[in-house]
DNA sequence: ATCCAGGGTATTT
DNA sequence: AAATACCATGGA
């Protein structure tokens, strides 16, 4: 991690290949979001590190990224561990250049990196926010899914106003496995989401599964099994997480339904890809198959 | 009205 | 092991 601290701002160097302009357009994808604010290119994030409420205002300039505290300046770990948030927030620790080269090999990945060069996966470094998110994301339109969390945040998350305007934080998994099923009821969630929601905010309580303990594991196989192991986590979920919050480049949700379509359109297809087609094409990605999706993925919302 | 959506589990074959 | 049924809601 490359940063400078001058105490009342933090400066982060860019790593080669990193488009801010593209984290933008990501982090504008939905108007019902409500975990980030951005105002004429600065973004606005209120974050929780070690106990410590932090407000981020992240502007960019030519060469490095400036964090701000408006608030008030933080203690000098809590600093650190906002220029960590940010530089994970934006996957910044992966090497871009080599998945570029690797995707040479495919004329579809080919287009779209010089598309959208510099993109870089716009990631979430809290683990139960990942969890929920990709859960509440099961079977329904995005659109839907940021309603629903526009909702939970609102109920179960703390807030913070500031300048007349209201930041959030996603809500604690303590908070949620205390609640109760009819409580996201009434939110429309189903009631198989509900359970599968607080049966992970009550597996994280009782710290049976940690962003550590998975860091942990030997490699992505062991952890996605133990994702897997948590009910209302699949093959689907486990991945989306893996590649969000763990940075595994090999984490490969192939059962998405975005990431056919995109291939759909990609490939002239009049027909979704079959699961053979997309394991041909994928070979090309090898140990980069999480970026892949993610450029598919950007596709869409052209 | 109809189809589908950034799936998963439980049950049957 | 692999197919099928069921879940259940809003968006377009």
């Amino acid at each position: 991690m490359n940063w400078m601290d001058h105490e009342s701002y933090l400066e982060i160097k860019l790593p080669q290949a990193f488009s801010y302009e593209e984290c933008l357009v990501f982090l504008n994808r939905s108007d019902l979001e409500i975990l980030h604010q951005i105002v004429d290119g600065v973004i606005y994030k209120f974050i929780k590190v070690e106990k410590e409420f932090m407000l981020l205002k992240i502007s960019y300039t030519p060469h490095s990224i400036q964090v701000e505290f408006p608030l008030s300046t933080p203690s000098e770990s809590a600093r650190k561990s906002a220029a960590a948030y940010v530089w994970e927030w934006f996957d910044m620790g992966q090497d871009l250049p080599s998945f570029y080269e690797a995707a040479c090999r495919c004329d579809i990945m080919k287009r779209l990196v010089y598309k959208y060069n510099g993109l870089r996966m716009v990631c979430m470094p809290d683990l139960f926010e990942a969890l929920i998110w990709a859960i509440i994301g099961q079977q329904i339109n995005l659109t839907f899914a940021y309603t629903l969390k526009k909702r939970f945040v609102e109920h179960f998350g703390e807030c913070l106003a500031f300048e007349g305007r209201k930041f959030w934080l996603f809500p604690s998994y303590e908070r949620i496995a205390s609640i109760d099923i009819e409580d996201l009821k009434k939110l429309q969630f189903t009631n198989r989401k509900a359970e599968y929601i607080i049966g992970v905010a009550k597996v994280m309580s009782d710290g049976k599964i940690t962003k550590g303990s998975l860091q942990q594991k030997n490699d992505y196989q062991q952890a996605k099994q133990a994702l897997m192991a948590i009910r209302g986590v699949g093959a689907w979920t486990a991945d989306y997480v893996l590649m969000k919050c763990l940075h595994y480049n090999c984490a490969f949700p192939i059962a998405d339904v975005g990431l056919h379509n995109a291939l759909k359109q990609q490939m002239g297809l009049e027909r979704k890809p079959t699961l053979e087609e997309i394991n041909h094409i994928a070979a090309n990605w090898q140990d980069w198959q999480a970026y892949a999706t993610f450029y598919l993925w950007r596709s869409l919302y052209e």
